[in-house]
RNA sequence: UGGGGGAUCGUCUAGCGGUAGGACUGCGGACUCUGACUCCGCCAGCGGGGGUUCGAAUCCCUCUCCCCCAGCCA
């Protein structure tokens, strides 16, 4: 083994290991080469991130990146986050996203160092602003909002200069007071800074600073009848609180100059670095909120916290783990790059965790009635089984077995294709840790379908043994449960959310177009092994050979009734098999 | 067309002038009382063209494609 020279970033003695030894640290990427140069640089003391939810829907998994490097950075390095709701636009924001989004965090497992809002700063904001009038880089424009769309100019096209821009500073200072005092009605004025109507970037085109919005503030009431937006807000805010490094997304990209210049025209007490990286895209999802909510007021999904949708809500109930999640973001890494990661991924990482975690049951989804017909009837027996195959630490349970059993209708053909190995008539196959079966009937009902498999049973095949003599071998293993004591129960069967990859490549296509019919099929009649009437809501329990699954949140008003989501199949390497065109087959 | 960004296996991602590596997917195989898990193996990539250099994914020039920006949203 070769010794690896450390790297400049493994060297760093502020940066420190993170507890999960699966997951990639957040530094790891070139944000964290960064924030080494600039601690290497003397640059701080320590590093402040901060993440600035606008409080106006619920996360989702993109925003888990988000959550992830700064709250991640900020532990690694021994820093500080922040959590500060982004509260600007009292018109589009409700107070009861904040308790929302502060659970979808503790539930990641993320504890901030300040809960702050961007509305703490509105008076420090408003002062900020005076500032800037008093240096003739801003000025109070009366304006409507169409002229000043047409004056900014285009893509290609300069912008014009506002006839109100060289305003005295005097009055500028008069009539922002009289916009923050209520003279003025919503849209009469506007407080712009003083930059360049000529420049490439149309965000330095003399950008709005405060608008007047005559609207109930969540936290500040009615002390405010002007809001400062985004640009003014969010720079200044991270500055206040002593942040180091703002991280955000892509398309603030063209922010940053605004960020900058405001930052070299005020004084504030620090000085804040802005660095974007790309989103978190999924396949088979969409993930922005309008477009979430589209599919909330369609009644596509039953809610935001739908099991099937990528709002971090959807994916508790749906019953992902938050180990999950962040082993996922972690493993999807931190670039400037585009980027579109495959469902599978997601789904693989939940696999990974609940493989060794969930303890294993039986349970059968559509069942189809098995009945041995050499089991004496009024018979039973008691099988021990363990809850886990690799780990004896989970223990044993027992389970009943009599003559008359549910199997997994897919399980059972009357003409199996080549290499299924369950069964079919004249076939064996084993009934997981019980006997080996032979099907000798089928009973059918008035349409030809098959309601009932008649099979005998081998007794000198228990506990694994193979048929004695002739040296068949069974390869076949299905699960059952006994029909005497199933607990009856209702499994929802989750799928993608869409059916293409990417519903919204087709621009001029509605998305929900592309919804996936079947990303929801209840079955209501499912059977479950007689342990799981008392089934724990907290435990993600594997069904052999079907996936992993997690209780669905009690009903409310019915009778007790069990429910189960599930979370994630298992590989299921037939179904690929089985879709293949068979090559003999002619 | 102005400005700002981005192009490395199918998908993510390392690389920072010196053997293009990893993960996921896919495909084979071994193992197996889960067609799971695990293990082994394989397929597969530097957007194109020039140049600099002993040597280029990396530096230079050029072309192409993709994304973002014309809210009193964030």
């Amino acid at each position: 083994m070769t010794d690896s020279t450390p790297t400049s970033a493994d060297a760093n003695p502020n940066r420190r290991e993170t507890a999960e030894t699966h997951e990639i640290a957040p530094s790891r990427n070139f944000i964290g080469r960064q924030i080494d140069a600039d601690l290497a640089a003397g640059k701080h003391d320590a590093i402040v991130t901060r993440f600035p939810p606008e409080p106006n829907g619920y996360l989702h998994i993109g925003h888990a990146k988000s959550i992830w490097l700064n709250f991640g950075l900020a532990s690694e390095y021994g820093g500080a986050c922040t959590l500060r709701f982004d509260d600007t636009n009292p018109a589009r924001e409700d107070a009861k996203f904040i308790a929302a989004i502060q659970q979808d965090l503790r539930w990641l497992g993320y504890r901030w160092s300040r809960l702050a809002y961007a509305s703490d700063y509105f008076a420090q904001l408003y002062d900020l602003a005076v500032q800037l009038i008093k240096k003739q880089r801003a000025y109070v424009d009366p304006q409507s909002n169409a002229e000043i769309r047409a004056q900014r100019g285009t893509l290609t096209t300069l912008g014009a200069n506002s006839p109100y821009r060289d305003r005295p500073v005097a009055e500028n200072l008069a009539l922002f007071a009289a916009m923050k005092n209520g003279d003025f009605v919503d849209g009469e004025m506007v407080l712009r800074a003083r930059i360049d109507m000529a420049s490439p970037n149309l965000n330095l085109r003399d950008p709005i600073l405060y608008r007047i919005l005559h609207h109930h503030h969540a936290r500040s009431g009615d002390q405010w009848c002007i809001y400062p937006l985004y640009d003014f807000a969010h720079g200044q805010g991270d500055a206040l609180e002593g942040v180091t490094h703002s991280l955000c997304t892509l398309e603030f990209e063209d922010h940053r100059a605004l960020y900058d210049w405001l930052l070299d025209n005020l004084t504030l007490p620090a000085r804040p670095r802005q660095i974007e990286f790309s989103r978190l895209n999924l396949n088979y999802t969409v993930m922005s909120k309008r477009l979430l909510a589209q599919l909330v007021d369609h009644g596509d999904v039953d809610g935001w916290d739908d099991p099937r949708m990528p709002t971090l809500c959807g994916l508790r109930r749906r019953g992902f783990t938050p180990d999950s999640i962040r082993r996922f973001i972690s493993l999807v890494g931190v670039t400037r790059s585009h980027n579109m990661i495959e469902m599978g991924a997601l789904e693989n990482c939940v696999r990974q965790e609940l493989e060794p975690i969930a303890p294993r049951v039986m349970a059968v989804i559509n069942p189809l009635k098995l009945v041995l017909e050499n089991y004496p009837e009024g018979d039973s027996e008691l099988l021990e089984v363990p809850n886990h195959p690799q780990n004896t630490n989970f223990g044993t349970r027992k389970i009943t077995l009599s003559r008359e059993l549910y199997i997994e209708r897919d399980d059972f053909m009357e003409a199996p294709p080549r290499k299924f190995f369950r069964l079919a008539p004249g076939r064996e196959v084993r009934l997981r840790y019980a006997f080996v079966v032979q099907c000798c009937s089928v009973v059918k009902d008035a349409h030809g379908q098959v309601v009932e498999v008649r099979c005998r049973y081998d007794p000198a095949t228990r506990h694994g043994k193979q048929p004695q003599g002739d040296g068949r071998k069974v390869k076949g293993i299905i699960h059952w449960v006994n029909a005497e004591d199933a607990a009856p129960a209702e499994v929802r069967l989750y799928d993608r959310l869409f059916s293409c990859a990417n519903p919204l490549a087709d621009k001029d296509a509605e998305f929900r177009k592309f919804l996936n019919p079947e990303s929801l099929l209840t079955r209501k009649h499912a059977m479950l092994e007689a342990s799981m009437s008392a089934a724990d809501s907290k435990t993600r329990y594997q069904f052999e050979r079907l996936g992993y699954f997690f209780m669905e949140r009690a009903r409310v008003g019915a009778e007790p009734k069990l429910i189960f989501n599930r979370i994630v199949t298992l590989r299921d390497s037939w179904a690929a098999t089985a879709a293949r065109p068979s090559r003999q087959a002619k």
